[in-house]
RNA sequence: GGGCGCGUCGCACAGCAUGGACCAGUGCCCCGGAUUCCUAAUCCGGUUGACGUGGGUUCAAAUCCCACCGCGCCCGCCA
């Protein structure tokens, strides 16, 4: 592309508005036509004073010859470059070749990066209405390794507040003590079956509605969450948070989610931070105080959609709100790392915009990124909620993915050992709920169903994983019959439509990764993934390679080329790669 | 009421940032085909569209602007 930007360069010098930075944008790799680049010439035939299509013939023939480009025409008031497919061959697979697992990746860039995401509070399983936000922030993780940059993963733990205590207030008090209809919660379930966070868990939705009809049982808990925040109870408390905790980083364990650093929301109210927060908030610029002796700052200049127009930092009581421990993390972050990136529902909008007030109310420059999303609802419609028992858990949608996959993989390889069968199974099963998951923009909603979830043909998870099995097999059987695999694969002997596509595939990856990257566009990487594995296929299909006599080491070589991407591609969406399924 | 987001074949999505060959691409569904040959979780062919509505800008609008309609979410001394 770069020769190519050059000699449009020269031959339209002179024309007004011909810089680098127009032709950049305007270029562009044709879509359908089947040539390479293609550039709309109407603006500069306008500056010039000419006719479109004249214009265009006129820039066709007067373009100096460019390595790479094999032939250069106009069509209508588009001008057209066809690369010289052996080139663009050659040049792609030796680029694939040298890079290897970096093959996509940008140089080191030196900067840090932290991505905040799935945070979620830890008083019950993991439901899939929380799971995107998880492999949200996993993969644009990876991604943004991938962009070049350090990244460290947090998990921001809620430990503070009523919801948290909830699990903690019931479970201190003696089972008899329980009121009935939660201690009916617990029936039909033992607790010695029954992994931390499920059993945990389960009073949990019927303890937020008999709070909601039990005053003084909600003044018992709100008690417990002051005390918390004051730092007593603290160590029980903390045992029933990891416990349930650990039962949910087992549940993303299962789709390849793990995280690089946990930090307490706890912590930062007892090392002093939240308190140092509150005292740069006192002396800010809208700093307002309430009736009951409540501290707030006065947002109106900060255009809120708040009927009040204020954001309240301290209680009435003394204790703080979650807005203020999140200034506390939030310059903990800045503290550490040069961007920061927090992975929320776009509920928590107002709370983005509060805690950029806030930050600015104290005098601190810098922001967060945000990149939200909408909520996966409930077939019919309607949020899950934890509280409201309206949930599928992830947990269970694995276990049926999982289910379904082991049936396929027994039904096409009845002689596999049963380990190889069910590691194939869990493979693909987690494959396709990410891959299900992702491929969707961020900021689309998603109603769940479970056939969608659960499919693992067409634009889905395991299609990608069996593209890389396929290759991968196929490398396997040119090894064991002693087949070698060309360390310089010709061009010219890889020329058939099939080949030209999935060159011209393997050869976009770079900038779809960097255009990911830049963008948060984390399903355009799925997108990929797809595109890739169906020229892949298509290839494999029409084109015999261990069959194939003159052209067998090169096409080996684009086998082995395809492998190695569908691999990168598979790594960063977080998917398993399969030597067979 | 205010704010944010979304609206594209029957269903589910991509394309919108940077308008350009888009009489719009993909998957599912439906119909028909392909396995003596490297894995048929695949491939090939067929049917399916007022890009929510109306206006505007432009040589050019799914893409930008305005208004309206529909849906979702938010507007707590919850998180």
């Amino acid at each position: 592309m770069a020769p190519v930007v050059e000699a449009l360069l020269h031959a339209l010098s002179g024309v007004p508005g011909a810089d680098r930075a127009a032709i950049e944008r305007l270029l562009d790799t044709a879509g359908g036509t089947g040539w390479d680049l293609a550039i709309p010439v109407h603006r500069f035939a306008a500056a010039a004073k000419k006719a479109p299509n004249d214009f265009a013939t006129e820039l066709a023939a007067s373009l100096p010859d460019t390595p790479g480009v094999a032939r250069r025409f106009a069509v209508g008031a588009y001008v057209n470059f066809e690369a010289d497919p052996a080139w663009l061959a050659e040049r792609t697979l030796a680029m694939v070749t040298a890079l290897g697992d970096r093959y996509g990746c940008a140089a080191p860039t030196g900067r840090t990066v932290c991505v905040e995401h799935t945070s979620a509070n830890p008083n019950a399983p993991f439901h899939i209405g929380r799971v995107r936000n998880a492999l949200l922030g996993d993969t644009l993780a990876r991604i943004e390794r991938a962009a070049g940059h350090t990244v460290t993963t947090q998990y921001y733990v809620d430990d503070i507040g009523r919801q948290s205590a909830m699990v903690t207030w019931i479970w201190s008090k003696p089972r008899e003590a329980w009121p009935p209809e939660i201690a009916a919660t617990l029936e039909g379930g033992a607790e010695t079956e029954e992994r931390a966070d499920h059993w945990l868990g389960r009073p949990y939705p019927a303890v937020a509605a008999y709070v909601k009809s039990h005053p003084e049982a909600a003044a018992e808990l709100g008690e417990l969450g002051d005390r918390l925040e004051r730092g007593e109870d603290l160590p029980a408390h903390r045992r029933f948070c990891e416990a349930i905790l650990g039962g949910m980083l087992e549940s993303l364990r299962r789709v390849h989610v793990t995280f690089d650093e946990f930090v307490w929301e706890s912590s930062l109210i007892h090392d002093g931070s939240v308190d140092a927060v509150i005292g740069r908030l006192r002396s800010a610029p809208h700093f307002v105080r309430e009736e009951n002796g409540a501290l707030a700052i006065d947002t109106k200049s900060y255009g809120l959609p708040k009927e009040d127009e204020r954001a309240v930092f301290l209680r009435g009581n003394g204790t703080s709100l979650y807005p203020t421990r999140d200034v506390a993390y939030h310059l903990q972050k800045f503290g550490r790392f040069e961007r920061v990136v927090d992975v929320l529902g776009q509920d928590h909008l107002l709370h983005a915009r509060t805690l950029e007030a806030l930050l600015a109310e104290i005098g601190e420059s810098r922001r967060p990124e945000f990149l939200l999303y909408q909520y996966i609802t409930l077939p019919g419609g309607g949020r899950m909620s934890t509280r409201k028992g309206t949930v599928v858990w992830l947990d269970t949608l694995l276990d049926e993915a999982i289910d379904r996959a082991r049936a396929e993989v027994v039904r096409r390889h009845p002689e596999l050992p049963a380990g190889e069968a069910e590691q194939i199974a869990v493979a693909v099963a987690s494959g396709a709920i990410r891959y299900h998951i992702v491929r969707v923009a961020a900021d689309k909603a998603v109603a769940f169903q479970w056939e969608d979830a659960l499919s693992f043909e067409g634009r889905s998870g395991p299609f990608v994983q069996y593209a890389y099995a396929r290759a991968t097999s196929l490398l396997r059987k040119a090894e064991a019959e002693g087949v070698a695999t060309s360390a310089a694969p010709k061009g010219t002997e890889l020329s058939t439509p099939g080949e030209r596509d999935l060159l011209r595939v393997l050869a976009r990856f770079p900038s779809v990764v960097a255009a990911a990257a830049r963008t948060a566009h984390v399903h355009s990487i799925a997108g990929y993934g797809h595109d890739l594995a169906e020229a892949f296929n298509r290839f494999y299909q029409s084109t015999p390679v261990l069959k194939s006599d003159s052209e067998r080491a090169s096409r080996l070589a684009l086998v082995a080329a395809s492998r190695q991407v569908l691999a990168n591609t598979l790594e960063m969406l977080g998917l398993e790669r399969l030597d067979r399924m």
